[in-house]
DNA sequence: TGGGTCATTATGTCTAGACATAATATGAAG
DNA sequence: CTTCATATTATGTCTAGACATAATGACCCA
């Protein structure tokens, strides 16, 4: 068996990315088949159908059988935001944080389970940063009903305590009412970023939050890169 | 040579997913080595290989040489925020798009090269959705200097003619001044969604575009979905 | 002309084995 | 007791060949 060269999977995708970007082969171009592929590259046709998946993975093309592997069409544009913990957020910027419950209870919700809810304020640097209000499924998250939620902000200490989740997010811009308004020391009618998040465990709800932030102090940041699958952000 | 079962790689996948969404499996956890597992599920190691490696992807393990797999510490909250074209948006509602150009003109940027600037508004159902404040860079979209902006949109356009790019966006909540609650239909200093996206193109600038939504008619959907790479939105 | 059947083709997936590589653990030397 | 060299181990990548599968297009028949 012949020695493997150092990279050629690697070799392959990038000089496919590049004709790609450069513009060489447009959206919709047929490329050519694994087997000639493989010949050209002097590699196997696994590898070449490696190196295509990962393309395909990071969205520039698009395979079907029989028909071939094409350049996938611009993607309406997608961005992968991330949406931190606002504990670590704040102190990535190098600002004290700290949380402050205002009101914990214990009601029953639609389904006549028990849920826990919790009502907040996130301050940086002493300034009101984000207002919290969130319900917690004590079915799903049962030790939430002994966690501190007075010291501990319940956004953090669900990172540290839920397998596995999966979201929605709903993005906002709302006028904040007269209390939310003085809650975050601004005025009345001020434009606030409004983040609803929907965690669910497998196919169950396990928390709801809703978290409010002055619009001059707060802004969302979310980049793409086609072709990488890359993520940064905020 | 042995018949290859129908969907190895999937089920190893799927049973890993489901051992690490139950709990079973919390982060932090090393996970049996390629071997084992082969010889659990009765398979090749490059098919376990090729399951961990999807999961790797997803962001539900992390691989390291010679101390094995584990399974990865929940994320950061992340999302997949789908910025669609907004005539693609507003067609998928169902409702009736135009796009009416209001100054189209060529200046100098900061380093000397052209630049055409676009600003327009789009409307949904003959409502004004959103104001629109774009630039071109001339040197990256030359042909963008004989397209026809009044008619169709420049975020449609771009889409058709750039092959490929990476972006950033920034979201935030702004107030709305005299002029744009008067385009937009709304009052002055009501919530707006600012869109802010740079575009690039490999790493040459190609457009900045800014799109103000009001709060109370549009917001941003994103969903993100652990162990799958699932994406959806809007 | 219309429609159904079938061979062809390109991707999809898997196997068994080989070698590369990086990080850890071990043991020897100072 | 610390430090450095070495062996071990688990992942990373590749090969060559095999069979599965789906979609296309050509062919045949009504």
């Amino acid at each position: 068996m012949t020695r493997a060269a150092p990279n050629p999977a690697r070799r392959i995708r990038e000089d496919i990315e590049g004709r790609i970007h450069s513009g060489e082969w447009k959206p919709g171009t047929r490329i050519p088949i694994e087997q000639e592929l493989a010949a050209r590259y002097g590699c196997a046709r696994a590898t070449v159908s490696k190196a295509l998946g990962e393309l395909v993975a990071a969205g520039l093309v698009e395979r079907r059988r029989k028909a071939g592997t094409f350049v996938a069409h611009p993607p309406v544009h997608s961005a992968v935001m991330t949406v931190p913990d606002l504990a670590e957020l704040i102190a990535a910027r190098g600002e004290s944080y700290r949380w402050e419950a205002r009101a914990i209870l214990r009601r029953k919700n639609a389904g006549g389970a028990d849920t826990l809810q919790i009502d907040g304020i996130h301050f940086a640097a002493d300034e009101p940063f984000a207002l919290e209000n969130r319900t917690i499924e004590l079915a799903e998250v049962p030790a939430a009903a002994e966690a501190n939620f007075a010291a501990e902000a319940p956004g953090t200490w669900l990172l540290a305590h839920i397998p596995w989740t999966s979201a929605r997010h709903i993005v906002r811009a709302v006028a904040a009412t007269r209390a939310e308004a003085a809650a975050l020391a601004t005025g009345s009618g001020a434009a606030c970023l409004q983040l609803e998040r929907d965690t669910w465990r497998g196919d169950r709800p396990v928390t709801h939050v809703r978290q409010l932030f002055r619009g001059d102090r707060f802004d969302l940041v979310a980049e793409f890169q086609a072709g990488t699958g890359k993520r940064e952000g905020n």
